[in-house]
DNA sequence: ACCTGAACACCGTTCAAGT
DNA sequence: ACCTGAACACCGTTCAAGT
């Protein structure tokens, strides 16, 4: 993990983490059957980082601070969030994870349906996943090629510009921010379901 | 694309993508730099299919549509969604897809702080993508085996199995009524709260 | 029995030799 | 000038030869 964290999830290769560990590739083999099972056991190591809520939390502060913790988790490692993307079984930790969340909406009264749309809704925010939003660009090298692409950007998006101009020029995007907000516009909405259900059925 | 379709990702290789052509591998760095120049080639043509709303439509069925028809076009092509996330800048035909998005909350009196939120929000479901939430297990060969590890499940993640069995007992889980679910949750709270602000303005 | 170097079957890409 | 085979510098992993 450290060696990913430095070099990235692209140069960690068997031979040069055998490298790092001056050790020979083959001797890996003793302790993983391959690389595959290597990096399911990174994701394992990360995943395994997130601090568990206390159980008697009510449902939407115990998911809130758990997929928070989930997001602290990853964004010490930049490679984590590709590396669960690709895992094709999920392992016990993993399912933890997904456990504890599901457990918490149905301890909050959340019907098994309800829960269901509710993890759905989470997607892959449950992991602190966000989506960059403006374009990164590297700038021409003279001022004139420039000022060029300036003007055909905001020829072709001039409204991508004016979000990234206005927001970049007032303090920048603060994506834990937007993280929490949109995080909090989904729980929003699942707590008005989940009222209006209940009403109904009462 | 028609090879990547069939063989996925992994198995696209400029060897064998050259053999499939008939050609042999060096003739393709005639048309690409290099294979990264390949695969934003591929994400553009797969994003290029993507349906442009109507522009006289309301701010809400433009964006909805869009995403939508973004989904329709991502699922024809199972390798996109991993390929889009891996390019690290973007193409003309991404950002022609974001500022489409962006303009349709402009257009509908979003001001430009809400529309960055709402991108953010909306996140990586803007193409559509979802996040699967039953874990994929393959059976175990036996049936004591299988009855044993269905125990262990019950055990340790009884709220999934419960949730597994429920949803998937019923007809299984509609991977595309689930989006929908979640996209309007938060297009809801989007209205939502650009009304409250319009309210307070006025 | 354990360890490990060489080898195998792949990559993406360079480059010089051929037309 | 264009095309292309061989070669280079890598992979993950197998396997047989060494201790």
């Amino acid at each position: 993990m450290a060696l990913a964290d430095e070099v990235g999830i692209d140069a960690l290769s068997m031979r040069t983490l055998a490298q790092r560990l001056d050790v020979v590739p083959m001797a890996l083999y003793k302790h993983v059957a391959n690389k595959d099972e290597l990096l399911d056991a990174m994701v394992d190591h990360v995943v395994g980082e997130i601090e568990p809520a206390s159980p008697d939390e009510n449902w939407r502060h115990g998911i809130r601070s758990r997929i928070l913790s989930s997001r602290a988790a990853l964004l010490r490692h930049p490679w984590a969030p590709g590396l669960i993307e690709t895992r094709t079984h999920a392992s016990p930790v993993v399912l933890d994870h997904m456990e504890a969340i599901t457990a918490s909406f149905r301890a909050g009264g959340f019907s098994v349906d309800l829960t269901h749309r509710a993890m759905h809704a989470i997607g892959s925010r449950m992991w602190g996943f966000t989506q960059e939003v403006f374009p990164t660009q590297e700038p021409a090298q003279d001022e004139a090629a420039r000022e060029q692409q300036f003007d055909e950007w905001m020829k072709r998006y001039p409204r991508i510009v004016e979000m990234a101009t206005e927001i970049g020029g007032s303090g920048g995007c603060d994506a834990h921010q937007e993280f929490e907000f949109a995080l909090d516009l989904i729980l929003d909405g699942l707590e008005r379901i989940h009222r209006e259900t209940v009403r109904d059925d009462g």
